[in-house]
DNA sequence: AGCAGACCGAATGTATGCAAGATTACTTGA
DNA sequence: TCAAGTAATCTTGCATACATTCGGTCTGCT
């Protein structure tokens, strides 16, 4: 798995960013942890200069935490700070998809829902990987309608630091089929330019989405980060 | 301007970070303008080592952009983009406030009022900087009220990002008057816990205050990053 | 004269070495 | 035996040196 060796054209400390932010949130690394940078830049075969870049590249994405002269920590995930994300999340998501409904244009009001019909025959097949891909699509659409590229920006940067905890949820059972049914009421709201129905429905489903994490965390105990 | 030498107890690429913000936020680096790392570090009497690491922690919050090794430019904040910037900071305080008008407890609304009655004084006084500080600490009060950390984090974070064109915006004659009277209409929600309408009176405060900063920089000419 | 290719310079990326601060362990005293 | 102070060690922060790559320019060919 530490086979920065790979992807020959990217910065070193690139390389070892992306491998720390993995094992972090694979949980190989788990909160709390220690960030030696002499270790890591062993392990890696590399110094402790493209290390020290890459821990405070991932400092910035909020995955460790640095104290001055202290050293790098593995940034805890409590139960209550992961529900504290999903709800920016979701109040974040209710805002793009209000903004949007009042301003997406019928051609991009048509390229979302023709995303969510393709997505019936990936939730039917059980493909959770390629639904969850064209469920980044949907939502990455709809940040696009609300024509503000910073919010755009912004979302996206947030869906993608929740993206390991968010990923788990679609695997309990039932709950892609739930999922899609939920993006269809939020659809439909979009599509009236109901802003205000479609911010409402889209936190109903963030919501639910919490709450199937939960379920099937506690039911699992493999929570990333623990 | 450039004399890093004081705060002896921060680090040194921490300074470094705070005076090119200072430059940048203050136009004194225009946008587009490149970052010579060698220059940087002789203007500051320190070596590149870190130069670089304040660079890196300037293009996490936004405000340089780093072409792997093609060095970094001081990002271009066109009219449009600090727009857009406003316009989410304007949903992200409505949403803050949304929550906080349900879940603040009588102590927490006692205070926010008290603040507000503090700012009268300044107000009156035409005190700008001390009115901006009591301003920071009343949203920052609202963002707490969410008894959410994470999402009162991230709204502080935003909140710093645009403060360099917030403070600008208070200059206008008038300005501060009329800011604490819509302050006055938010509590005034907030104290009747009807987030709906103090989400909305909320937005307006922003939009108002983007307005004026609009009027006050075109009048101006002299707005951040050009 | 215009364009293509190679060479050269300059800036970034990485490695290594040194200094300062923090943590830990040990010693000494009560 | 425990607590406080001190010293040793380890880690981070910074400086310096080397390697690599990108951009510009010069030269040669068409």
């Amino acid at each position: 798995m530490d086979s920065p060796d790979d992807f020959p054209g990217l910065l070193l400390s690139e390389r070892i960013r992306v491998a720390l932010a993995d094992e972090i949130t694979a949980g190989t690394l788990p909160s709390g942890r220690a960030l030696d940078e002499q270790q890591i830049g062993d392990r890696f075969g590399a110094s402790r200069t493209p290390v020290r870049e890459a821990i405070r590249q991932l400092a910035a994405v909020g995955l460790v935490e640095v104290r001055p002269r202290r050293g790098a920590i593995v940034t805890g995930f409590t139960a209550e700070r992961i529900v504290d994300m999903f709800e920016m999340a979701a109040e974040v998501e209710a805002m793009c998809v209000r903004l949007a409904a009042y301003r997406m244009n019928p051609i991009e009001r048509s390229r979302l829902a023709q995303l969510h019909e393709e997505s019936a025959a990936m939730v039917a097949a059980g493909d959770i990987d390629a639904y969850d891909r064209l469920n980044w699509t949907f939502h990455q659409t709809i940040y696009d309608g609300t024509h503000n590229a910073f919010i755009a920006e912004q979302a996206a940067a947030l869906r993608d630091r929740i993206a390991a905890f968010r990923r788990t949820q679609l695997r309990e059972s039932g709950r892609p089929t739930r999922s899609r049914a939920e993006h269809g009421d939020v659809l439909d709201a979009i599509m009236r330019a109901d802003g205000e129905e479609a911010a409402r429905r889209m936190r109903a489903h963030m919501f639910n989405a919490a709450i199937a994490l939960e379920r099937f965390t506690t039911k699992q105990q493999s929570g990333p980060g623990g």
